[in-house]
RNA sequence: GCCUAUGUAGCUCAGUGGUAGAGCACUUCAUUGGUAAUGAAGAGGUCGUGAGUUCGAUUCUCAUCAUCGGCUCCA
C-alpha cells in the first residue's frame, strides 16, 4: 500500500500502482469525468500513470491553470495528428500551450498552407476527437527514438533528441500519431469537444533566425462548445478596445506615410489627453521631490561612446547626423540619462544635496525594426516620462521604495488594477553580459528585492532580464487582446556615474560616486495612453477626456444661450464643445453617446428661462436640471472624486 | 530584418482585363425639434507607389512603401 496525501491535508492508502484516476474515481465519479491529469509531488502526470511510491496528489481538471496546459498541449498533438493524415509530408517542430490555446510549429515541406485551410484542418482535428483515442505513454531508449524520426525524415524531432539524455525519453501516441514527448497529456481526445485554429504565422526553428522559418499554428480549444463561443465573443470585444481602432475614431492620433512609419501624430484630441496626463504626473513628482528639466533632441556621438551605448546599439540606431563644415556626427537622441548626467555634471554637489531628481519628460528616436512597430506600443519616436535620481549608495533602497509608491499612486488614479511587478535580475549563471562589478549587483539586486518587499508588492523574478547596466523594476500590464506590455520601470545604475565620472564630496571631505536610479511610471506616453485606450475602452476617467461635455441646443433659437453656458463652463476649466448643427436633440444625443461624451448639457426653452442645464450623462441618462454653478460645482465634485479616494493625495480640478 | 496576408471616397467595405459603387461622414435646401439616427438633393477616388505584360490594367506579373498576424530584437 502506499500513502497519498491530497491538498487538503488528508491522506488515503491505495494499492501500489494504483493510478490518479482511481484516486479520483475513490473520491468521486463526478470529479473523475473532470480529472484531466494530476500533479503528483509537483509534476504534472498522466491520470492513467500509475504511482508507485508515497506522494502528494493533486488532481487537475479544467479550472486549474495545469489543467487547462495539459488539455491544451494534448489539443496540439491532435492538430498534428490532423496535420499529417491531411499532408502526409509533413515535419513537426514543437506544439506547446501557450497562456490561451496553443500552437504548433510545422514544416509543410513546400506544400502551401494558409488561414483559409485552417478550416480543413479544424474539421479534421473534430473528427479525429470524436473517436475519444487514448493517449498512451511509452518510455523508449534513446537510440529507438532516432531510428524512429530517423525512419520519419524528421530532423526537427531529432534535432530535439540530441538534447535529451537516454532513459528518459518517452512516446505519447493517440489514435495513428506518435509524438515525442515529456507528457503530461489527457486521458483521450474525447475531451476535446470545441475546436477554433486561430491563425497562421512564420517562427524560426527555436526562435533563431539562421534557421529555416517554419508554420506556426495557433488554435484553442475547450472541454464545452459554449465555452468557445464566449471565447470568440471575448476576442470581438477586444477587437473593438484595440487603441489603433480606438485611436482613428475618436481622432486622437494618426500616422502617415509620408512622415515615416513609427512616427505618431498627435491629433488636438489626443493632445489634450496627453497633456493632462502629463501635467497629472509633473504635480506628483514637484510633490515627489522632482526638478524638471529640458534637453536637446540631438546630441553628439561622443556623447553615446562616453555612456556605452554607442557601442552596444550605434549600429542598430539611425545614421548619425553630420555637420556641414566639420567632421562632426549628432546622434538623434535614444535615451535623456547622458544629457542629465551632464546636467549633474553642471556643478559641483554635496553629499547633502543628494538626492537630486532630474525629470523630463524626453522625446527619444530609437530605430525598431520595421515589423516591430505596432500602433502606439512599439514607435520610433516616443516621449517617455523619464527621470534620473542621483543618490548616495545608502539612499538607493529608500529612493527605490519612493519611486515604487509613485508608481503605485499613478497606477491608482488610473485604475490599472491588472498588472505584474516584474524584478528582472541577471541570467543566474552566464554573467558576460552585464557591465560593473559583482558586488555591485549582488547588492543592486538584493536592494531592489527587499524594496519589493517592503512595499509588500506581489512579484515575480525573471532571471535574464536585467538591463546590461543594472537589475529593474518592471510594472507590467495587459492590452485588450491578451499582449503584456511593460508600462512603468525603475533600475538602478551603478554604470552610467562611473561612465561619466559623477561624483559628490562626502562627509569624509572625499570624493564619492553616486548611484542613478532611472524611472518611468508610464514607461512612455505613447505606450501608456494605448495601453490607456484599451483598458477604459475609450471611456476615459472625466479628469482625463479630450471633451468633457457636450452643449446641444433643442433648436436654433437656443444657440445664443448654448453659448453663454459654454463660455461660462470655459471659464471653469471644463472642455467640450456645442453642437450647432441643424438636427434634431436626439440625433445629437447619439452622436455625442458615441463619441464618448461624458456628459450632455441640454439646453432649450426651460433651461433659458432658469439659467440651468438638463444633464445628461453618457450612458446612464438623465440627471435632470441644473442651475449652470451646481453643475460646475457638481462636475468638479466628480473630478476630485476620481482622483482622490484612492490614494492619500488628492488632486484638483486642474 | 524574416515569413504569411492586405492596401478601392474622410471612415467601414462591395466590385470588374474595357478608365468604379454602397452605407456613414461632408455640403446645400426644407424642417425649429425635448433625451440614442428628420427628409431631399449634391459633392467627393489618376483603385498605395513605380515598372512590365496587353490594343487597353484598379483588375495579371514584378519591385517598392505602408499596414495586419507572428518570429527575432528592444537602451
Amino acid at each position: 500500500m502506499i500513502n497519498i496525501t491530497l491538498p487538503d491535508g488528508s491522506v488515503r492508502q491505495y494499492e501500489k500502482g494504483a493510478t490518479s484516476m482511481q484516486i479520483a474515481l475513490s473520491i468521486s465519479e463526478g470529479l473523475a469525468r473532470n480529472v484531466l491529469a494530476a500533479k503528483v509531488d509537483g509534476e504534472v502526470w498522466d491520470a492513467s500513470r500509475p504511482i508507485t511510491q508515497d506522494a502528494s496528489v493533486q488532481l487537475l481538471t479544467w479550472n486549474d491553470t495545469d489543467g487547462k496546459k495539459t488539455f491544451w498541449h494534448s489539443s496540439a498533438h491532435l492538430l498534428a495528428e490532423a496535420l499529417e493524415s491531411l499532408y502526409p509530408n509533413t515535419k513537426f517542430g514543437i506544439g506547446p500551450a501557450i497562456e490561451n490555446g496553443f500552437y504548433y510549429d510545422v514544416d509543410f515541406n513546400g506544400v502551401s498552407f494558409s488561414s483559409d485551410d485552417l478550416v480543413k484542418v479544424e474539421t479534421k482535428m473534430a473528427e479525429l476527437a470524436k473517436q475519444k483515442n487514448e493517449y498512451i505513454r511509452k518510455e523508449v531508449s534513446k537510440s529507438d527514438a532516432i531510428d524512429y524520426f530517423t525512419q520519419k525524415a524528421d530532423p526537427y524531432k531529432l534535432d530535439l533528441l540530441e538534447n535529451l539524455e537516454d532513459g528518459s525519453i518517452t512516446f505519447y501516441t493517440q489514435g495513428n500519431f506518435v509524438d515525442l514527448c515529456r507528457g503530461a497529456h489527457i486521458p483521450n481526445t474525447g475531451f476535446i469537444k470545441a475546436i477554433k485554429l486561430l491563425n497562421v504565422a512564420g517562427a524560426y526553428w527555436r526562435g533563431d533566425e539562421n534557421n529555416k522559418q517554419l508554420t506556426r499554428i495557433y488554435g484553442i480549444t475547450f472541454p464545452k462548445a459554449k465555452e468557445l463561443e464566449e471565447y470568440l465573443i471575448l476576442l470581438e470585444e477586444a477587437k473593438k478596445r484595440d487603441h489603433r481602432k480606438l485611436g482613428k475614431e475618436m481622432e486622437l492620433f494618426t500616422f502617415s506615410e509620408k512622415v515615416g512609419a513609427g512616427l505618431p501624430l498627435w491629433l488636438p484630441k489626443g493632445t489634450v489627453l496627453r497633456e493632462r496626463l502629463e501635467s497629472f504626473l509633473r504635480k506628483a513628482q514637484v510633490k515627489a521631490g522632482y526638478q524638471q528639466v529640458i534637453t536637446p533632441h540631438i546630441g553628439s556621438k561622443q556623447l553615446y561612446v562616453t555612456s556605452g551605448h554607442y557601442a552596444k546599439y550605434g549600429k542598430d540606431s539611425f545614421m548619425p547626423i553630420r555637420t556641414p563644415d566639420v567632421d562632426e556626427e549628432f546622434l538623434l537622441k535614444p535615451m535623456n540619462c547622458p544629457h542629465h548626467c551632464e546636467i549633474y555634471k553642471s556643478k559641483p554637489h554635496s553629499y547633502r544635496d543628494l538626492p537630486i531628481r532630474y525629470a523630463e519628460f524626453g522625446t527619444v528616436y530609437r530605430y525598431e525594426q520595421s515589423g516591430e512597430l505596432h500602433g502606439l506600443t512599439r514607435v520610433r519616436g516616443f516621449t517617455q516620462d523619464d527621470a534620473h535620481i542621483f543618490c548616495r549608495p545608502d539612499q538607493v533602497k529608500d529612493e527605490f521604495k519612493k519611486v515604487i509608491d509613485l508608481v503605485l499612486y499613478v497606477f491608482n488614479a488610473l485604475g490599472f488594477e491588472d498588472y505584474t511587478a516584474q524584478i528582472s535580475l541577471r541570467h543566474q549563471t552566464d554573467r558576460s553580459k552585464y557591465i560593473g562589478s559583482e558586488e555591485l549587483w549582488e547588492r543592486a539586486e538584493s536592494e531592489i528585492t527587499e524594496a519589493a518587499a517592503e512595499k509588500n508588492l506581489k512579484t515575480v523574478v525573471e532571471y535574464d532580464e536585467a538591463a546590461f547596466y543594472g537589475p529593474k523594476l518592471d510594472f507590467m500590464v495587459k492590452d485588450a487582446l491578451g499582449r503584456k506590455w511593460q508600462l512603468g520601470t525603475i533600475q538602478v545604475d551603478y554604470q552610467l556615474p562611473n561612465n561619466f565620472e559623477l561624483e559628490y564630496t562626502g562627509a569624509d571631505n572625499l570624493k564619492h560616486r553616486p548611484v542613478m536610479i532611472h524611472r518611468a511610471p508610464f514607461g512612455s506616453m505613447e505606450r501608456f495612453v494605448a495601453v490607456l485606450i484599451e483598458h477604459c475602452a475609450g471611456n476615459f476617467p472625466l479628469w482625463l477626456a479630450p471633451e468633457q461635455i457636450a452643449v446641444l441646443p433643442i433648436s436654433e433659437k437656443y444657440h445664443d444661450y448654448a453659448k453663454e453656458v459654454f463660455l461660462a463652463l470655459q471659464e471653469r476649466d471644463i472642455r467640450g464643445f456645442m453642437d450647432e448643427r441643424d438636427e434634431k436633440i436626439g440625433r445629437k444625443i447619439r452622436d455625442a453617446e458615441v463619441k464618448k461624451i461624458p456628459f450632455m448639457l441640454i439646453v432649450g426653452e426651460k433651461e433659458q428661462a432658469e439659467g440651468a442645464v438638463s444633464v445628461r450623462k453618457k450612458g446612464e441618462g438623465d440627471l435632470g436640471m441644473m442651475k449652470i454653478a451646481d453643475f460646475a460645482e457638481y462636475f468638479s465634485g466628480e473630478v476630485a472624486k476620481l482622483l482622490s479616494g484612492k490614494k492619500e493625495e488628492t488632486t484638483t480640478l486642474e
